[in-house]
DNA sequence: TGGATTGCGAAAACCGTTTTCAATATCCAC
DNA sequence: GTGGATATTGAAAACGGTTTTCGCAATCCA
């Protein structure tokens, strides 16, 4: 019942487990390892939240100055391919990916005043949907629920939205 | 606990009345009264379900040819400032706008075989909802509540799709 | 009815994302 | 290893939906 926040340490042994399983799938899709693709996919794994394009190039910059959206986006395709990521769109108009977490599905809280995004899972709303859906003769196969709002300590909410201010003036 | 569809029949009385309180909107925030903005709002209304731009603007052109995609936007911009239309994003890349139903607020099923978009509305799932937020420390806004699937209806669905695919030829 | 002001339409700009294309890197067969 | 077929890269152009610009037209208050 407790929200299911992201990591909050993300470990070594975690990235190389990711990292790990994406080499596989290009293997099993006959794609070559390159270079570019390598440094793009570390980074991402060692990153947390719901990361936008923009920032993961920024960081992926550090280590490969020379890498374009061009080569960031078409990773974070193979990415979403491989299943290893999930791409979200939160209705500010831009891509959000996010690496799976420990639980297979939840949906979000997002504040609105400093930007964090919270995720939660909980059994009876699912089991409420379905219910609902079976109720008008409707098969769901996925379904997307964001709540918009504020967190309630105002504290950690200032501290957040400063650091966010912060980081974007990049 | 039924689905509230939109309107099946789009009355003059609605249309009307939903032209009148726009009328007084514009008058309100000292704009002015234009052929283009009373012919797209009069369109808009007497169109249902959750419309897109360039439904409308197909719709509109039928009235006056010369209506082009900036008067459009701008006066959806207007209808949505003026609360009489909410807008929406159901994550195929384009904005619908949907003149408000009878009730307030509600969720959409979206089948993805025919494009219907299913309105429902369920006070269980609101109050667990606030109940999951409220646990969390959260002041829920506003939210949206997406389920993707299929109908299970498979005649009807195929209806749809045909004759949305007619349409689209347009 | 004049004239300040707002709105219009066409076209250009915008912005996030995708594609193109010539140059480069990968990797399998030899 | 090396060659060579093939995949990948990066810069720049294209894209698609939306917004803005700009010169002209319509509105509406005094």
């Amino acid at each position: 019942m407790a929200p299911v926040h992201h990591r909050k340490e993300v470990d070594e042994s975690y990235a190389k487990e990711k990292e790990a399983a994406f080499a596989e799938f290009i293997q099993r899709k006959g794609l070559k390892t390159t270079r570019q693709r390598n440094t793009i996919v570390a980074t991402f794994f060692r990153m947390r939240g719901h990361v936008s394009v923009e920032e993961l190039l920024n960081e992926v910059k550090k280590a490969n100055s020379r890498i374009g959206y061009a080569t960031v986006y078409r990773t974070l395709h193979l990415l979403v391919e491989s299943e290893l990521v999930e791409e979200r769109r939160f209705g500010d108009g831009l891509a959000r990916y996010e690496g799976h977490s420990d639980v297979e599905h939840h949906d979000h809280m997002i504040c609105l005043e400093c930007g964090e995004i919270f995720e939660f899972f909980n059994p009876r709303l699912e089991a409420l949907q379905e219910k609902l859906a079976e109720e008008n003769d409707f098969k769901i196969f996925r379904h997307r629920l964001e709540l918009y709002g504020a967190c309630k300590d105002p504290e950690a909410c200032a501290n957040r939205k400063q650091k966010r201010q912060a980081s974007a003036g990049n």
